[in-house]
DNA sequence: GTCTATAGGCTGATAGAC
DNA sequence: GTCTATCAGCCTATAGAC
């Protein structure tokens, strides 16, 4: 934990209002009278520090993915493949935890047919986090640590996928889990940060007899569904 | 596939309209004209047709969730639970491809603070298709096909959140595998759909030799991301 | 069933005082 | 740096002709 944060400046109040507001509301639902009113300025204020509306956005959007980046790589750094993995997934999980509000608010720009504001944030992720991911399980790869037939981009993606997905969908995640306050619980989040590690990591995992595990069922079933 | 739709009347027009329209810039942004551009026919006669621009909404959402959750509970119908969970992600897929914007219009739903309108479709899910997902790794289990340590809602939402993550992030995902185009080609979401199945199950299945896989790595690792 | 025309409300952004 | 006051534009929804 760093110390904590001095005074909090005007500044800071609009992007953490903005923050909060956009992910639950949305960009467009959300006006600029509710961010003034919800950090307790003027909002006219807000054109003083910011361009308009759409920067505002640009800057929450920007803070967030240098705290996801940072957090991963780091906890990922010089680590064995499968510590690393685990880390990494702890880190996202932890990043998570202190910006709830991030995910819903990055996706509602990845979903956009034009993901405007997202693109330039979704490439720093590709070469820093991302890549770091890929080559953790590439890595295992090479060390027969894990099994040689998956795709490494496909991997990371079923990896991050799982704290990602829960987490956007978390008002979903909970009526799927059959609670029945509006929200899954800290603790719960936690366990699934736990499982999504093994998940991946026995997914990963180099079989140690691959020997007949099903003899006749690889092919069928596959298109079952057409 | 059933046999090519008639005409299309003007409220299926309005519904194709309003379900591209809405995943591709969220319900805010997309006006009542533009649906009726888009459809072809004029914006007022919407309003025939429904009762506001949300009920428009709702009824789109509930489309595609009726037909999702349709395909899904066929598909996996009476199978061993390998091929049945198989079958139920190729129906996902298969589903999604055929609605490759309703993955998109529903996550925008499910983000929101206040899921409104989507929170009866997830109902139905919950009760329907997430149900029979986790009922086929129970059986599993119970056959000793899969690891019984696994938590099956848990390992149900790290299943359907891969191509959950990979339709909503769609352009993201294009950006993280080194796509040039600013889209996924349709194959290799296929390729992808089929690596899903397989990170999921070989995530679920039974370690034939559980010896010291991992000696002294469990505990370590797991919170280095402070 | 489909259209034209328009009312009425809310929003982003600016001007300018302090 | 922070505020008040305000406007021009766009949007949903309705009325009503055909």
């Amino acid at each position: 934990m760093a110390s904590a944060p001095p005074p909090a400046s005007s500044r800071d109040l609009l992007l953490d209002a903005a923050e909060r507001l956009f992910a639950e509301q949305g960009f467009a639902r959300t006006t600029i009278k509710q961010i003034g009113r919800a950090a307790g300025v003027n909002s006219a204020l807000l054109y003083y520090y910011f361009a308009d509306k759409r920067e505002l956005y640009r800057e929450v959007l920007h803070r967030f993915v240098a705290r996801l980046v940072a957090r991963t790589m780091d906890a990922s750094a010089g680590d064995d493949p499968e510590a690393g993995i685990r880390a990494f997934v702890a880190a996202q999980a932890d990043t998570i935890a202190l910006h709830p509000h991030a995910p819903r608010l990055f996706v509602r720009e990845l979903v956009d047919a034009d993901p405007g504001a997202a693109v330039d944030q979704v490439r720093l992720l590709a070469v820093t986090s991302f890549r770091r991911l890929c080559a953790l399980i590439e890595e295992g790869q090479r060390a027969g640590l894990f099994r040689p037939d998956a795709s490494a981009p496909f991997a990371a993606i079923s990896t991050i996928a799982q704290l990602a997905y829960f987490s956007i969908a978390r008002p979903a995640v909970a009526l799927l889990l059959g609670k029945q306050r509006d929200g899954v619980s800290a603790a719960t989040a936690r366990d699934f940060a736990r499982h999504a590690a093994d998940f991946a990591l026995a997914a990963l995992a180099a079989r140690p007899a691959p020997r007949a595990r099903r003899s006749a069922g690889r092919a069928r079933a596959h298109r079952s569904a057409r």
